[in-house]
DNA sequence: ATCATTTTTAATCATTTGATTAAAAAACTT
DNA sequence: AAGTTTTTTAATCAAATGATTAAAAATGAT
């Protein structure tokens, strides 16, 4: 059995400890390949060690799997979070920090979308109460805003809509980046030069979509 | 062996043959679940056949998959180059016709551009060239267009921006319902009703963000 | 050094899964 | 009806795959 409740030795904390090159390596491939597409051998290959011992430390495939998906799901919403609740800065403020997060996230974990996508259309309900918890305090605060806004006359655009587009326009450029590239065909720097650009374009976008001309 | 080059019998067209039968049940579990995770005996079940029949019509799971693939690829790209190359419409037409083909397709088939998205991942190399093929007529049109109305001063907006935006607007919204709904909180019609407005609304967005404020 | 505990390995198991086969059933031809 | 072809089925195979086991190796404690 492995010592899950830390026994007497210690252990050393964050380094490359087998457990966690499993668990990097699992998560690289479930990552990248989805859960039915990912082989515990290639795992195992993967990080360097036996197949039994991905048994060992995590008991299973589903139960390694549901940890890291636990754990990128954690990274995912942690962007918004953060920054929306932080009462000293504007509604603008806010909008442009989400957007300036979510586009350096997504520029380190690329494939984090996709996998969460994936999984919450394989599992609706699994992982939905998780989010609907997470989120709910953020949500709240956007529709204040956005429809004591649109009360004043100031804007007139459904809330369902300004999220939509939000995430749309941060998130789908890194989900569809295959095809956008092959599209437009611009090289691997360029699109990371453009996702750069729309950490201060979206938030133009977006304002001016609050008031549309007509 | 399936009488695959139309020999004497003639074949009811378009009926529900075995063989369409077997072919509609792999396309809903396949475009729903993905080529890894669904069984060849799930797709025997659900279009209520032998599963010797899916290798006697298809030869592989691999050959059926491939099958499936090709049809929604098709399905996927047809609705942006009909309308894009009709010479008789200006610019914002062609816009406005495309994100109406678009809603509309996707209102019928939301699974479609997940699997997509998956597979190009998959498989970068195999789907790429044909989405190349297919799509670089209407490429260069829409770069050609945003490049001369950027050179004579009317707008100022990289052509991969606005694809970006083009498809992020009206693919992600279907793309990212289970957690867009959960977010927002809204139901099943009134998603359905907000997909409508937006081939509207999208039209007007785009056009404002290719004269941006400052 | 000796012993106990933890970690790692090779071998193996049991199930799942894609595919095949041989025979039965159905459809069609004459 | 008899014969031929096409379609369908049940049974089975072979490989892949998640998991377990028993023993070896490494580590730590006394």
């Amino acid at each position: 059995m492995p010592k899950t409740a830390r026994s007497k030795k210690q252990k050393p904390a964050k380094e490359s400890s087998t457990e966690e090159r499993i668990k990097e390596a699992a998560r690289r491939l479930f990552t990248l390949k989805g859960f039915a597409a990912t082989r515990t051998r290639d795992i195992a290959e993967e990080a360097g060690i036996n197949l039994a011992l991905l048994n060992y430390y995590f008991r299973s495939k589903q139960k390694l799997f549901d940890l890291v998906m636990l754990e990128n799901f954690q990274q995912f919403i942690k962007g918004i979070t953060v920054n929306f609740m932080d009462e000293t800065l504007s509604f603008d403020q806010r909008i442009e920090r989400i957007v300036e997060a979510y586009v350096d996230m997504l520029t380190r974990l690329p494939d984090l979308p996709m996998f969460i996508l994936n999984e919450i259309r394989g599992n609706p309900s699994k992982i939905a109460a998780k989010l609907q918890m997470e989120i709910a305090p953020m949500r709240q605060n956007m529709f204040t805003q956005l429809i004591t806004s649109n009360e004043a006359g100031k804007t007139n655009l459904e809330p369902f809509h300004f999220i939509a587009n939000l995430i749309g326009l941060t998130v789908f450029p890194f989900v569809g980046r295959p095809i956008l590239q092959r599209v437009t065909g611009v090289t691997d720097d360029q699109f990371q030069q453009y996702m750069q650009d729309r950490k201060r374009l979206i938030p133009v976008w977006l304002k001016a979509m609050l008031t549309p001309p007509k």
